[in-house]
RNA sequence: GGGUUGGUAGCUCAAUGGUAGAGCAGCGCCCUUUUAAGGCGUUGGUUCUGGGUUCAAGUCCCAGUCAACCCA
């Protein structure tokens, strides 16, 4: 990567003065008392511990040297006494850097402030560190570093082991509430012959055995469904679609997805069992249903309520209270001059439907932080969703918005085979997708009504963790690699 | 794809067109309860890349590149 720099050459010095003294740089398992945090718990003054980790800090004070010994669940400090150590060990001891593991064995006592730490005992070199870590105050700020070397963001940065962490705890609740409801999780394929079930430009790929082109999913939907037809009940699941379009704040090429169907049920069900799952999920990771986004000082940028009931609306009742109770009554070119004094941005080859979405997009979505189940939108919107029974202009689904974005769509599915053909005839004539007779086939066999919906994983993400950036929220997001 | 801003030591940041600096880290010395330890001293630079303007460029101009933000 980059050529060796006096800090490297040091590094590498000690390591082969380790090596020299008959000491493996690069050590064997070390037997510990637990992690770091396991460790705290079981701290009782006296007691013989063990823990390794890696040093991040160290304060000499000539024969006495206190030093930080990280791992991802915490920091505790030790105390290494020269006396106690002996100058062959010490010698050791020299030769260490911050940023090496190291395994140490030793007895708990407190400082007289109070700090819990172990006197050393013994110490084993685990891991020597090659390269120097980033400085400690401020740790890895850059935005560009940090998503390349995650790794060091991790390391340095409390606030972004947290994120993780939650995002960690969000996909197993997940999961668990959703076989606590009787939801199986199932597994269908990423590498699709017809990239279906969203309108989305796909991912192209080649199986060489079998000569064929590929796709890598953008939505597992259309065979989740297939899986209705089989029988299944109520099946979810969780796993990364792939979209071959831009990157921004909210926009990852590849994203985490909950996806689920539920035979028998409607959309009106399936917004309620959202409504509890993201309660749930709010209760326990960030410990209330009044989450607070908060900025890198510390101080409340934003408050989101999610106390339940969530607020439901219409589409067409939600445009007219930003666009006028006359909305839907105005011609093409006076929505368009509307458009213009509102300061939405439209293209002139923009259709109406797509016009009044603008606004939708721009004039609700956005400023939306609480939680608003959007209902009975147009048909041009969703195309894969039930008509509703009243007015076939509108589809039975709802768009489940917090945060300025959209979260979750659910649906009352499509289970009629000849109009689903149809819809799907009039999507492949504009976009990339192909017609999938396969599911189409699985149709015909009868699929029972059913509701559905999806979660992304990755905004719900940012929701909980008040994270401002997708790429805050995914461990390693798509970046150009850097050229030489 | 378009616009704006940015890229300087390992990290965090300075530097009117005029000798590239600081803090932390590193290195040396002092210090046996420190915790952003402290004190004294000290090393470290392809200023993102390539051109140009100029007596002189980190700084101005052009092109490229990567990133962030906004827009499509």
């Amino acid at each position: 990567m980059e050529e060796e720099n006096e800090l490297i050459a040091l590094r590498r010095q000690k390591m082969e003065m380790l090596r020299a003294r008959g000491v493996a740089p690069f050590g064997q398992s070390f037997q510990t008392s637990g992690s770091i945090a396991e460790v705290r718990e079981k701290f009782a003054e006296g007691a013989p511990l063990r823990t390794a980790g890696r040093i991040t800090a160290h304060r000499n004070m000539g024969k006495s040297h206190f030093l930080d010994l990280h791992d991802a669940t915490g920091r505790i400090q030790i105390y290494v006494q020269a006396k106690e150590l002996g100058p062959e060990t010490m010698g050791t001891f020299d030769l260490l850097d911050l940023g090496d593991f190291i395994g140490v064995e030793g007895s708990c006592f407190l400082t007289k402030t109070g700090e819990q730490t172990l006197k050393v005992h013994k110490f084993e070199v685990l891991a020597k560190a090659l390269r120097p870590l980033p400085e400690k105050w401020h740790g890895l700020t850059d935005v560009e570093a940090r998503y390349r070397q995650r790794y060091l963001d991790l390391v340095t940065n409390e606030r972004s082991r947290e994120v993780f962490a939650k995002r960690i705890t969000i996909l197993r609740e997940t999961r668990e509430f959703m076989q606590s409801r009787g939801f199986l999780e199932v597994e269908t394929p990423m590498l699709q012959t017809v990239a279906g079930g969203a309108a989305a430009e796909p991912f192209r790929t080649h199986h060489k055995a079998l000569g064929l082109d590929l796709y890598l999913r953008i939505a597992p939907e259309l065979y989740l469904k297939r899986l209705l037809v089989g029988g299944f009940n109520k099946v979810f699941e969780v796993n990364r679609n792939f979209r071959n379009e831009g990157i921004s704040r909210k926009h990852n090429p590849e994203f985490t997805m909950l996806e689920a169907y539920w035979a028998y049920a409607d959309f009106e069900r399936v917004a309620e069992l959202v409504e509890e799952l993201i309660c749930h999920l709010a209760q326990t990771v960030a410990g209330s249903l009044g989450v607070e986004h908060r900025d890198a000082e510390g101080s409340v940028t934003r408050r989101i309520d999610l106390t339940r009931p969530w607020r439901r609306a219409r589409y067409r009742d939600l445009v007219r209270e930003v666009a006028g109770t006359d909305w839907f009554d105005l011609t093409s070119e006076v929505r368009r001059f509307k458009c213009h004094e509102l300061a939405v941005q439209v293209s002139p080859e923009m259709a109406d439907f797509q016009v009044t979405q603008q606004v939708f997009e721009k004039l609700v979505e956005e400023k939306t932080f609480d939680p608003l189940f959007v209902t009975h939108c147009p048909k041009e919107l969703v195309p894969l969703a039930k008509q509703n029974a009243e007015d076939d202009t509108l589809v039975d689904v709802f768009e489940l918005i917090i945060n300025g974005q959209e979260i979750a769509p659910g649906y009352s599915e499509l289970n009629d085979p000849q109009i689903q053909r149809e819809r799907l005839q009039h999507q492949a004539g504009v976009g990339p997708q192909k017609l999938d007779e396969d599911f189409l086939l699985a149709l015909e066999h009868g699929m029972p009504p059913a509701g559905g919906f999806g979660l992304g994983i990755d905004r719900l993400t940012m929701l909980l963790t008040g994270a401002e950036s997708i790429r805050d929220v995914i461990l390693f997001p798509l970046l150009r690699p850097k050229r030489e």
